[in-house]
RNA sequence: GCGCCUGUAGCUCAACCGGAUAGAGCAUCGGCCUUCUAAGCCGACGGUUGCAGGUUCGAUUCCUGUCGGGCGCGCCA
């Protein structure tokens, strides 16, 4: 609709320059066509004869008239105004919202998609969690916030892969292990001889118990079976990566999360992609040695300061592998790369950054783009807790899951936008009632599904072709009211996906289950007159198509009874 | 100290990359079940968008300053 409209504003800015009203080089300003908050103000609006005024020299309303006059007609269009200091508003004609519903109904699952990433490839990275515990809140928001984004990306066109990045070779892992085999020879956190750094939760107890007890487990379709050799250090570091990835990978999958690729950082370092990385920075000409140590002169880039890439004992700082990382990114047609972390990682970001930019590869300034989500605080019985991994208490994504259920704890964790900060309030998640704003839009779904289960309970039938054909009769405010909002869906889908925000789907499915419910509840559905049965019918078969299309978005389920 | 994010109704949050009278939910108060499930609907109350300037036809949105909150500023990851 709004393309339709930005088309027929572009025709009336031709046809006045070509009538001589305005300059023959006169050039369309960035005009928006945007909804109305208000129903006087018609159903869009355009704010280009203000845009226009200045670059004209002339009075807003005065443009907004010839404008108007140049409009070709459309039989989309029911109505102009011009109104308030020059807004053009188009009042659309019934047969646009007519025209949407059909859309709906035909394309069904598909409704809402469009072509804005033409066929590019898409890297998706989230969750991205080392493997050495349970995932927690946090992890639950990446995984809700980056498994939608997917989502939305492959209904925009984009050929998508989504993707979690191990990082199984670094310091935490050697602690990992270590504290395991601690676990194992029976010492505890608050024994001596613990290590420092090591990770005191529960968990690693049930690792050190499995390990010991030679069970096998799997994780990306590979088996590790347990030597039971505490003394191999070896053994319990890659029995306890196994063991912690498969738990991963079953609360991700409780989460209805998944990957199409799981990217090792080992294997980096397997296959020489950090060696080769240092190789390009060094041949480019950004590295220095200083101190012993290998730098890049990451403020050639942006950076506010050069980094250590190799330690002077060697090692690589951790920094390195990533830029090594988002190379394979790029040399695997990657043509966008979003990378969705907490925004305790952007400090990296800059790094990251510089790092890709140095490799003189032709690697955009803007890739990859980052989603960085805010802090969640948890909230349980008026109070706070605390989310700590190394004191080993903390709300996994497991404990919310199995109290909330899967759908709340998505819809809780997606519904707000991901650079504001999350009060996630267990008890309000968990309660099955009245407060809990995600079984709203699945019971407008629901409810719908029972109408239509009423219909063949008393033996009717409805007939999509006449209430296609019918849609005329149903004028009334709530019909209407229901009628715009369905129509705004794929304008909401295609901002989500423009702006990787899929909480805006939240928020809009919020609204459309409010139209319906109050349609509902004005208005019979099932009535005599077979006629505008099959219009209200055919208006709420649309209706559900779209709660279940933005449902599953956001990767939640759309019950047919509740 | 520097950088990034953030500050909107009592609480949790929106506001379509500058638009018209800033919107929901919860809470509070008042109505609606003999009806296709009340997990619902209708109404009321509630705001100097932290504060002070600036930019312009127009600012919650952009800029500057300031105050408060979060997170980062390692040869840690």
């Amino acid at each position: 609709m709004k393309q339709e409209l930005k088309h027929l504003v572009l025709q009336a800015i031709g046809a006045l320059r070509e009538a001589g009203t305005l300059p023959s080089d006169f050039v369309a300003p960035e005009f928006v066509i945007e909804r109305t908050r208000s129903r006087e103000h018609g159903d869009f609006a355009t704010n280009a004869a203000m845009m226009m005024a200045k670059a004209a020299g002339r009075k807003p309303r005065d443009i907004a008239s010839e404008l108007v006059g140049a409009l070709p007609a459309s039989p989309l269009v029911g109505k102009v105004e011009i109104a308030g200091p020059g807004f053009i508003n188009f009042f659309l004609a019934p047969a646009a919202f007519h025209a949407e519903i059909q859309r709906a109904l035909a394309e069904t699952d598909r409704y809402g998609h469009n072509r804005d990433g033409g066929g590019r490839t898409a890297g998706v990275e989230y969750v991205s969690a080392n493997p050495t515990g349970p995932l927690h809140v946090g992890h639950g928001r990446a995984a809700a916030i980056g498994d939608s984004i997917g989502r939305l990306l492959a209904a925009s066109g984009y050929k998508v892969f989504r993707e979690f990045y191990y990082n199984d070779a670094g310091v935490q892992i050697a602690n990992l292990a270590l504290s395991t085999q601690c676990r194992a020879r029976g010492i505890g956190p608050d024994d001596a001889g613990w290590p420092e750094s090591g990770y005191r939760g529960d968990y690693i107890a049930d690792v050190a118990r499995a390990f010991l007890a030679k069970e096998s487990v799997e994780a990306d379709g590979e088996v590790v079976t347990a030597t039971g050799d505490a003394d191999n250090l070896d053994d319990v570091r890659r029995f306890a990566v196994a063991y912690l990835r498969h738990e991963q990978d079953l609360d991700l999958k409780a989460f209805g999360v998944g990957f199409d690729v799981y990217y090792l950082e080992s294997s980096l370092y397997a296959e020489g992609k950090v060696e080769e990385t240092v190789r390009e920075l060094e041949a480019h000409g950004h590295t220095y040695e200083e101190g012993g140590a290998l730098w890049l002169r990451s403020t050639d880039f942006g950076d506010d300061k050069d980094r250590v890439m190799r330690k002077s004992d060697g090692t690589y700082t951790y920094f390195l592998p990533d830029v090594a990382y988002h190379r394979t990114k790029w040399q695997r047609g990657y043509e966008r790369a979003i990378t969705e972390l907490g925004s305790d990682h952007h400090g990296s970001l800059a790094r990251v950054k510089a790092g890709l930019q140095a490799l003189d590869a032709g690697i955009p300034k803007n890739w990859p783009e980052y989603v960085l989500h805010q802090m969640v605080t948890v909230m349980k019985g008026g109070e706070e807790v605390k989310i700590s991994k190394r004191a080993g208490s903390y709300v996994t994504l497991r404990d919310l899951i199995d109290e909330a259920g899967r759908d709340a704890t998505r819809y809780f964790l997606i519904a707000r936008k991901a650079d504001s900060q999350l009060v996630f309030d267990i008890d309000l998640a968990r309660s099955q009632s009245n407060d809990n704003p995600v079984y709203y839009i699945q019971y407008a779904h629901a409810r719908a599904c029972r109408v239509f289960r009423e219909l063949a309970d008393r033996g009717l039938a409805t007939s999509r072709a006449n209430g296609i054909a019918r849609l005329a009769t149903l004028d009334t405010v709530h019909e209407q009211a229901l009628m715009v909002e369905l129509s705004r869906y794929p304008e909401v889908v295609e901002a989500a996906a423009a702006n990787l925000e899929p909480h805006l789907i939240a928020q809009y499915l919020r609204e459309l289950a409010g139209a319906l419910h109050s349609y509902y509840h004005e208005h019979k559905w099932i009535v005599d007159d077979a006629d505008l049965r099959d219009a209200r019918l055919t208006l709420v078969a649309a209706t559900q198509q779209v709660l279940r299309n933005g449902l599953d978005l956001l990767g939640i389920s759309a019950p047919e009874s509740m």
